[in-house]
DNA sequence: TTGTATGCGTTATCAC
DNA sequence: GTGATAACGCATACAA
């Protein structure tokens, strides 16, 4: 049959050397037909015919190792993620996927699960199996700096999607956060907000000052102000769904303290759905008492009750540029690295929908009324 | 310094033979010390020093795939999913990691993207990179029975996660269908609910069925009536959203229909998202006015407005549970398969919380939803 | 038009 | 204690 007849484990398989024998002729010619190579022209039609016959019928298939040890390619790029359970993350998996598929190369995706030793050891264990590129998904980065530089020394086309270094020859591909957290802030200005509050990112996450920025720009400009109480930081921890959490917790000691502010901008979804939980249970309603806007724009932002307004990033998109730089790299043969260590900065989009409104001239609101600030 | 001075690609790195020029051993050496080795025992200490130094100096690391051909073993488990953006898979995807990161394993990760052709596409390069397992994450599944049966061929190990083989020797691991059709039903009738609508998953998705005939079971125990008018049926697009969009217009219909239902049972999560929308729409709170059970509980089921009762899949464990029969097949040669074909049936859990309520005896409700978390 | 010889980087066996 | 040698499966330059 199809399958030789000893051998314990999935390796032993029939090899070039198999259908040589068993098709009378020399494992070069096999190769050569198999790869339709280039000299495969000159081989007789009857020959190949046969070749392929034979070898589907032992159902052969080319070892991968053998191959790439000897043509020097793995006809692979890495991808390091830093949490699959993150849905901003899932979307660029699904645009690096689609842009991959056409091409010969086969993404090799890991995990670090936010922590920095599997980083380092899944990082070493990409450069083994030689991937010819590697995107580094940071989603949610809290592996340091340097550690990213380092990534550079390994002579290994890289792309950073979703967060910029500041410095260093790594090129990346994320939304302008500034411009992110201006749009945002005017589109709740422009809703008539004045008196809102805002949940900002992690400090230590980079791309939470450049949005912050954006929206101070924006409240300059307008001289919009904005009182301490009703600004508040994530810590920021690995955990999964934690923004939610700390979204809902920051929320609630706001509306404890001063219930007042008309709308919240939140740094992601995830805090927004949390915001919107602690409203409802302070006995607001969504938008109506409360306008809530969020980033990014998950999957699940549509499905939301009520639908979430947010500040949308390209994901898809992003992981297709980022394949895009990549092939582009190592066609250059990682030498003439025309544009390396480029920012490609991205727009952000408004996406309005149910959790945020035009304020109401007046307006009942639910029992406890603000007080005049 | 570190890095060798000429070479093009990422293959042209440091080999054993560098290390060995470098230091003045031979590459067995090497080896045999890097690799820690039995025989190691006897190199002298000094020398391991100076090998490991030097390999260090060098930042020498093994090729994968030298190692691999030589010692005949890749190292790595394919992981077939067939939706990288369904939550459902993402969990289980994290199960799988998190069993597999203590051991030599590494996951090999391919989306199939739903589509047959990707699927045979990614098997075939799964099976030229000789993983040494296969999960099948079948969370959406629509690839034909037979294509599956296949990968039985490959004398590769192979586990199948969320969905059961009715024959044929591929082990599979997922919950019990048909007792969590059961429980669902069960729970809505203990809540006092007697008009109940139905969204079933779609008819060829088995899992569909099974769970369908729990459901049937209990009604027949307690003598339930189920109108016609109340059962409708997915269809079962494979995009990604497609239960949300589904779930709502075949609820608006039943409503349109007749409204008369207190409560309704979804065949998932997102179809429940769907048909809360839907209710909300028509002006009927949930669960005030009508009760909402879904179906796995993803992670936003609990984050949702009303947080969502659900049924719950254990899809961590499921994962963890694939990577301990796998590498159990494994280890015992792919010979002597105890079990092999084995049947896992999880236990589902019935998850209460806001978007389930008892019904009332009569009339009216205050304006407030009944409970916070 | 097809076959022979060589080497990719590694490890295992055996000889020294 | 350490080094030489062969082989894993494949692709290619060159010979025939």
């Amino acid at each position: 049959m199809a399958i030789p007849k000893d051998g314990k484990n999935s390796f032993s398989r029939t090899t070039l050397a198999d259908v040589a024998r068993e098709s009378g002729f020399s494992p070069s010619t096999i190769s050569i037909v198999l790869n339709e190579a280039p000299i495969s022209k000159y081989v007789a039609a009857k020959t190949k015919e046969h070749i392929r016959a034979v070898a589907k019928r032992l159902d052969y298939r080319p070892d991968a190792f053998g191959r790439s040890l000897r043509k020097r390619r793995s006809h692979t790029i890495g991808v390091m993620i830093f949490d699959i359970s993150d849905p901003f993350c899932t979307l660029i998996l699904q645009g690096i996927e689609k842009k991959l598929h056409p091409t010969e190369f086969l993404p090799f995706i890991v995990d670090a699960h936010n922590q920095r030793e599997q980083f380092e050891r899944y990082l070493a264990m990409l450069l083994e199996y030689r991937v010819e590129g590697l995107i580094v998904v940071a989603n949610w980065l809290f592996i340091d700096i340097e550690t990213l530089s380092e990534l550079e020394r390994h002579r290994v086309p890289t792309v950073l999607v979703g967060s910029e270094m500041r410095s260093g020859p790594l090129g990346s591909v994320l939304i302008n956060n500034e411009q992110g957290g201006y749009l945002a802030l005017q589109h709740l200005y422009s809703l008539g907000h004045r008196k809102i509050a805002f949940i900002r990112g992690p400090r230590p996450l980079w791309d939470s000052s450049r949005r912050w920025e954006g929206v101070l720009r924006f409240a300059g400009e307008v001289g919009l102000k904005m009182p301490k109480k009703w600004i508040v930081e994530l810590t920021g921890s690995s955990e999964s769904n934690s923004s939610f959490e700390e979204g809902r917790s920051l929320t609630r000691t706001m509306l404890e303290h001063d219930p007042g502010f008309t709308a919240l901008m939140a740094f992601d979804d995830l805090t927004a759905f949390g915001a919107v939980r602690a409203l409802r249970n302070f006995g607001r309603r969504v938008p109506e008492d409360c306008s809530v806007l969020g980033f990014d724009d998950v999957p699940y932002a549509a499905l939301f009750n009520p639908s979430l307004s947010t500040v949308r990033q390209p994901m898809e998109r992003m992981g297709l540029i980022a394949v895009e730089r990549i092939l582009n790299e190592i066609q250059q043969g990682g030498e003439v690295v025309q544009g390396k260590g480029r920012v490609d900065l991205l727009p952000p989009e408004v996406v309005q929908r149910e959790s945020t409104a035009a304020i109401r001239p007046k307006g009942k609101i639910s029992p406890k009324s603000a007080e005049k600030i």
